[in-house]
RNA sequence: CCCGCCUUAGCUCAAUUGGCAGAGCGUUGGACUGUAGAUCCAAAUGUUGCUGGUUCAAGUCCGGCAGGCGGGACCA
């Protein structure tokens, strides 16, 4: 596959790539090293799934993949005590690997390297580089969209995009994979990478899903997910439950589970329906959009049809995590 | 270090001179829709921050502690 295959199949399925000319010159290593980093969290859901699908993507055109196991942002973003969520790193790492990344994957914690070995006096010194560099709006600002809500916000929470600008040096990393909640704080690394003479990555964002129940963004702490390791009558009853307006396709949750979860990977959407509602339909995504729109699909059809595929598409890491995981 | 104010349901907040701890939102369950939502009906939820005291009776008054907010002082 030649490079421009490459940048096509990469940015499928994202919103944005920056930048996409320095991906091109990056695509010239021979295994380029892309990251994304995840705060430990109770449930790897849907929104998670994107990023790591996307990651299994790189890995396959090459890429060496890192996954940072942020337990110091956790920590930071006041998630809890750090063996706390040690203990929840170690699920997620599971997880992750459930979803089919490599063997050659790795899996970083980050208080191996941010405050452990040699290399974390050089990692501190470029915090503290940053935090003179950094006025005090520009990090806040940053943490808009990953800020775990505080009424009375803490320093913790202007260090948090320091490090994570830190990290991108200390993990070598070309790509830096995210949400597109992280756009502030990527750029902002991008900013500040370069004044300290560092490498900038490049930073690639996936959309957020909405949640469940039509909020902005799935999130563990909203429960409005599904998470990935969800039992089958799980994944059913959520579906179900779930804020589907009849005709709307813009912000509905069901529709967007559909474009992330099944179109990427089948070329159709095969819907079981009684035959008093019309029968069976085999869609394309944009036949299932405009029938949606037109309101000539009805929710709960579809509804039955997303639940059937999801509950397929985990079927490997539902079983990966029944035989590997034992919650203790 | 000193002074003042704040802390009540998951959230936002009520509660008269001390007199059975409440509402809205959210949650859960039903009704209505061939889904969900909206709407209607119903229900559940509390160590009133912790602690000692006064009182027949304390969310309410007094003392101590913790956390938070604001100010002052120190530096000078």
């Amino acid at each position: 596959m030649n490079i421009d295959e490459k940048l096509e199949k990469i940015q499928e399925g994202t919103l944005e790539i920056v930048d996409i000319e320095e991906l091109k010159a990056k695509l010239e290593k021979e295994h380029p090293v892309a990251y994304t980093g995840y705060e430990p969290s109770g449930k790897v859901h849907l929104g998670h799934a994107i990023t790591i699908m996307k990651l299994k993507q790189l890995q396959s055109l090459g890429f060496k993949i890192k996954i940072l196991l942020a337990d110091y942002h956790a920590f930071l973003n006041g998630k809890g005590q750090l063996d706390e969520i040690e203990k929840t790193a170690e699920y997620n790492k599971k997880c992750f690997q459930a979803l089919g990344l490599s063997e050659d994957t790795e899996y970083i914690l980050g208080s191996e390297f941010q405050i452990k070995g040699r290399y974390s006096l050089e990692y501190t010194n470029n915090v503290y580089k940053l935090a003179t560099l950094t006025t005090l709006k520009r990090a806040r600002r940053s943490m808009d969209q990953v800020s775990r809500h505080d009424d009375n916000p803490k320093v913790a929470s202007v260090i948090y995009p320091l490090m994570q600008t830190a990290d991108m040096p200390a993990l070598g990393v070309d790509v830096a994979l995210g949400g597109m909640e992280q756009r502030k704080i990527h750029m902002l690394a991008r900013e500040s990478l370069e004044k300290i003479g560092e490498e900038v990555p490049v930073c690639i964002h996936t959309p957020l899903l909405h949640g469940l129940d039509g909020d902005d963004k799935m999130s563990s702490s909203k429960g409005n997910f599904i998470a990935i390791d969800d039992e089958e009558d799980v994944i059913k009853d959520k579906i179900k439950k779930s804020y589907c307006p009849k005709g709307e396709v813009e912000g509905n949750p069901i529709i967007e589970i559909a474009e992330h979860f099944v179109y990427p990977y089948h070329e159709t959407l095969l819907i079981e329906r009684p035959e008093k509602f019309g029968g069976n339909l085999e869609l394309s995504k944009d036949e299932l959009c405009t029938m949606f729109d037109n309101e000539e699909l009805h929710p709960m059809d579809l509804k039955n049809a997303i639940a059937k595929y999801l509950i397929e598409f985990f079927r490997p890491a539902r079983e990966f995590m029944a035989e590997n995981y034992k919650d203790e």
